[in-house]
DNA sequence: CATGAATGAGGATTCATTCAT
DNA sequence: AATGAATGAATCCTCATTCAT
C-alpha cells in the first residue's frame, strides 16, 4: 500500500536501463516485430515486471525516440554555438551525429525507421526535436552563404536534410559494421558534403 | 500441387497485383505491422484469397524486393553501358534511382527498410542484386578517376554508398511529400555529389 | 448441360480410383490430418475436381471403410460356407483377414483406426457390417466348442474379438514392414491363438 | 526466456493436468482432430492460456505419449525383477497393461493411435521406451523358453508383440466399454494367450 | 469432365496487457 | 519491487467446399 516511490534514483535508473534495452530490442527487430518479452529478457526481468518501468510499448517507443533526438539536439546546439569556422562546426556536428549512433543504445537508428509507427499524437515532442535540429542546421547553412562560405545559390534546405540523409545512412552502417571507424567516415563524409567528388582547388 | 497450372496470364497478373498491394502496406506499416488482411483489403479479396497468389508474408516480403532490385538494377546497366559523359550518366543514375521510388508502388522504401526482417536464405537472391548495383556503381567511379574525372584520391567505394544513401533519402522523401518535383530533386541531388556546397569554379 | 452420366463405367472406374487414394492417404495421414489436396494429388487430379467423384471428406471416409469391409465380410461368408476342418477354415480367416491389409490400398486400416471419426449417422452400415463379421467368427466358435473342437468353456465372444485384436495388429505390422511375410505371419496367428505359447501334445 | 523459473510446484500440477486434459481430449477426437481449444476447455482456462503450460500441440501429444510409456515400462520392470513364476509374472504385465489404459487419462491409447503424427525427431524417446518394454516382455519370454515353460520352438518376437497386440486390443475395448471388468479381461488374456482355444491337458 | 478461382470458417500460436500477491 | 498466471484479441495460415466456365 506504500505509495510507488517513482522518483526515487533507483527507479530512474532501471527506467532508464528499460528504455535503453527497448531501443536495443526496437532495432534490432523493429517495433512490431519486437515483443515485450524480448525487451524483459535483454532487461532480465520478467515480461511482467516491465510494466513497472513502462506504460506500454508505445510509449517505450516514444521514450526511445526522445532519448534519441534531446542528446541530439542539445550536442547540436552547443556545436552551433561556439565560435569556430563552418568546417569545424559541420565536422563536429557529422562527428556528433555518427557518433550518436555508436553510443544512445541505437535510439538513433530506432527513431530514423521506427518513428513513423507512432501515432500522430505521440509524435508531436518527437517532430518538434527534430525541426530543431533541421532548423540550426539550416541556419548555420544561411549563414555560410551569406558569410561567402558556402555557395551562393545553395538550397539550404536541401543541403541540410542531404546532411542528414548522409549521416544517417553511414550512422546506420558505423552500427552494422564494427570496423568501420567513426573518425575515418566523419572526415569522408565532411569532404563528400563540402567538396563532392570532382577534382577541387580547395584541397590541393 | 505437382500438377499445379499457375501459369495463365490471368493468374500472373492477379500475383504481380497482389506483390504491390504488399509492397504499399508493407510501406506504410512496415512487414511486422502489416496483417496479411491489410494486404488483402487493398486486393480487394478475402484473406484466405490472398494465399492462392502468395506462399506467405515473408514471401510478398521477398518478391516485393526483388521486384524493387530487378528494375534498379536493370535500369543501371542499360544507363552505364551507354556511351556517355560520366556527369550525364550519373544524373541518369540519380533520376532513375529516385524515379523508381514514385513507380514500383513503394517497392524500393520497403526494400531498404524492411527487407533486413527476411531471414539469411531469404536474402541470398537480394544481396546478389544489391551488390551488383553497388559494383556497377562502384566501377563508374573507378573509371572515372582515372579519366580523371572524379578527384585522383577518392575512396570510390564510400562515394557510392554515399550517393546511395542520398539517393534513397530522397526518394523516401519523394514518396513522402508528393509536391516535391522529381527533376527538381535529381538535379539538387547529382550537383551536390558532384560539386558539394562550397563555391567552386566548374559551374561558374 | 447434358446431365451427368455418373452412372457410365468411366464414371465409376475413375469413383473407385478416387477412393483407393482417400483410403492411401488417410493410412498415411489419418482422417483429420489428411487433405483433400493430399487426395487430389494422389490422384493425379486437381483439389475441385475431387467432388465430382465424392460428395465430401467425410463420404469418402466412409467409402473407405465400406470398401474394406464388404470385401472382408465376403470372404468370411465364403470361407465359413465351406466344409472344412476348423483349423483350416480359421486359417483361411487369418490369411484373408491379414491379405486384406496388403490389399484394398490400406482401407482396412482406415476402417480400423478412423471409422469413429464418422458421426454416428454414417457407421449404421459399418457398424452392420462389422457386427456380422464378429458374429460369423463367433458362431464358427460356438459350432466348435460343441463339436469339441475347441475348448468346452471357451468364451467364444472373448475369443473371437482376440483373434481380431491379434489379426488387427498384425495386419497393421505388415503394412508398416515389407519385410514381413503374409503367410509366415498367417500361420504363426494360427498356432499362437489355437495353441498359445506353452508346450502341448498337438504339435509334437 | 532465459530466467523464467516454472518449477514452482503449483505450476508442474497445473502443467500436469494441462497434460492429461490433453490425453483425454487426443483419445477421443484423434491428434489432428483435436483443437486446442477443446484442451483448453477441457482444463477450463481460456486457449490462450494453454500455451502458458505447453510450448505446442504437438509436444503435448509428445508428452501425452511419454506420460504413458513412461509408467508403463516402469511397472514392467518391477514386474520381470521379481521372482515369481512365469505365469504369474505374465498375468502381472497384462494386468498392468489393461490396468494402464484405465488410468493414465487415456494416454495408452493416444500412444499407440497418434504416436505415428509426430515427427521422427520427436519420437526418439518413445521409441526407445517402446523398444525397451518389447526388449523386457521378449526376454522373460526367452528365459522360459529355455525352462521350459514355453514352447521350445516359439518365435518370441512374435510372441511378445502378439500380446502386446492382444492386450492393446483390449485395453481399448476396456476404454470404449465401461462395463468390462478389468480382473476378468486380464485372466481371458492370459489364458488365451498361453494355452489358446483348443482343449488343453494343463488346465484339467 | 475438369479446372481455376474464390471463399469463409477454423485453428495454432503469439502477444500486449492486467493484476493479485 | 517484482512476479507468475491468466486473458482475449489478433494474426498467419490451412482447408473443405462451391461454382462458373
Amino acid at each position: 500500500m506504500a505509495s510507488l516511490q517513482k522518483t526515487s534514483a533507483r527507479y530512474q535508473q532501471q527506467r532508464q536501463r528499460a528504455i535503453e534495452a527497448a531501443a536495443t530490442v526496437f532495432a534490432d527487430k523493429g517495433f512490431h516485430g519486437a515483443s515485450t518479452q524480448d525487451i524483459a529478457s535483454q532487461l532480465g526481468i520478467q515480461q511482467g515486471s516491465l510494466y513497472y518501468y513502462i506504460d506500454s510499448k508505445e510509449a517505450a517507443l516514444e521514450e526511445v525516440c526522445l532519448m534519441a533526438l534531446r542528446g541530439y539536439v542539445a550536442q547540436m546546439e552547443n556545436i552551433i554555438g561556439q565560435t569556430l569556422s563552418l568546417e569545424v562546426k559541420l565536422a563536429n556536428t557529422i562527428r556528433a551525429h555518427l557518433g550518436s549512433y555508436r553510443e544512445h543504445n541505437e535510439a538513433m537508428k530506432v527513431h530514423n525507421e521506427q518513428r513513423l509507427y507512432l501515432p500522430e499524437q505521440r509524435r508531436n515532442q518527437l517532430k518538434a526535436l527534430g525541426s530543431r535540429y533541421r532548423q540550426l542546421l539550416e541556419n548555420l547553412f544561411h549563414e555560410a552563404v551569406i558569410n561567402g562560405d558556402l555557395h551562393p545559390d545553395l538550397d539550404c534546405h536541401f543541403s541540410a536534410r542531404s546532411l542528414i540523409g548522409l549521416c544517417n545512412y553511414w550512422g546506420v552502417m558505423l552500427l552494422r559494421d564494427h570496423k568501420l571507424q567513426l573518425e575515418d567516415i566523419s572526415t569522408k563524409c565532411l569532404q563528400q558534403f563540402l567538396y563532392g567528388c570532382t577534382p577541387h582547388r580547395n584541397n590541393s
